[in-house]
DNA sequence: GCTGCGCATTGATTGTAATCAAGAAATCAC
DNA sequence: GTGATTTCTTGATTACAATCAATGCGCAGC
């Protein structure tokens, strides 16, 4: 019997009591994104968070000149969403777009509340891996001033090589901060040695 | 009469009473750190949460080649440590100096503990000052990507004019994460015109 | 099969930061 | 104050990414 995906990222970071999983489970509603569908935008309050069951997704801002900056890919088997403006219901600054045909669980602000606040050890998932989120978050901006595109392009072919073959190099490219004429000449210089 | 410092960081934020004030205060204890003595280092469990009275600090990691990334510069009146380490017991990856003659306060783990789920508005600062940090973090690294030197030099100008004139050239070229004399340069593009 | 469009590659040129190398200026120790 | 060290500036050269421009490739629609 196959797991689910939600249960499964639970369990692997932190543990969580598969008899308290229906009831959470309870609290999520079903939505489909078709490709390139933008699921939030700037300026928008952020009615929903997402867990992603199948497909994938980016957040980027855009810059003042319209150029796109983004920041993480999400795939399925992880959240996504913005929890400030969530949380506050405040405008956010980011964007999300599915970037393949995406089906999604979600919860709204007040299912959210309740689940967190009934289930100790969602609570604990989260507060354990939002504190994991942000020390991950500050290495990489870190690496971000000082790395050299050859140096990131080689972190992700390390670290997340599913996201080279499933995403258009433009994506890529936007993700390490390069345009794509150079991401294809680092390609270049680093598959053929 | 002054205001403590901590008092009015908790309540600048989102409001603190002041009765609940000495209570916490009791928790902390004091230290002072001379110029450039490393508070804690990459490897270390880190055994203490500081609050900045007096002084400055810097958080930064070490690149395998031996350089300094900057992450931010903390000065009186915030917080400085490093959570993840701290409430896991896991070493950290990063480093914190002290850059000036620096008084504290600090928290270890039990006090920490104990203050955060006895002083309801102590929590609740906590969650949303870690929620809007986050947000700052991940805007910060959708420009370290994509800004170029000239740009975050004149952003630092306009939003922490204060350390330009608190801290020596090299270390805020580390944060902005060019050479020296980069910075000696774009500094005598930006300020002639 | 052919046409058109989006995406990826390649080439030539330009701009800008890193690097290497001295000096000048400021700071600290005695 | 003097000298020594650290920090900052300036210059010359080099390396590399952006940009502009053109071509190649793959795929969808007719």
């Amino acid at each position: 019997m196959e797991q689910h995906l939600l249960l499964k990222e639970l369990q692997s970071k932190y543990g969580f009591p598969d008899e308290e999983f229906p009831r959470l489970l309870a609290f999520f509603k079903e939505k489909h994104f078709k490709k390139n569908e933008i699921m939030f935008k700037a300026g928008d309050v952020v009615k929903h968070t997402y867990f992603i069951l199948k497909g994938c997704t980016r957040q980027y801002y855009l810059s003042p000149e319209g150029a796109e900056r983004i920041i993480y890919f999400a795939e399925e088997g992880s959240f996504c969403g913005e929890l400030n403006s969530f949380l506050h219901e405040t405008p956010t600054n980011l964007n999300l777009q599915s970037l393949e045909e995406t089906d999604v669980i979600y919860l709204d602000l007040k299912n959210w509340e309740t689940a967190m606040t009934t289930i100790p050890a969602l609570t604990l998932y989260h507060i354990k891996n939002h504190q994991r989120l942000m020390v991950k978050l500050k290495e990489e901006m870190g690496r971000a001033h000082i790395e050299t595109p050859d140096e990131k392009y080689r972190r992700l072919v390390n670290e997340k090589p599913h996201l080279l073959q499933r995403l258009p190099q433009y994506h890529i490219a936007a993700y390490l901060g390069v345009t794509p004429e150079t991401l294809s000449r680092i390609r270049k210089r680093n598959t053929l040695m």
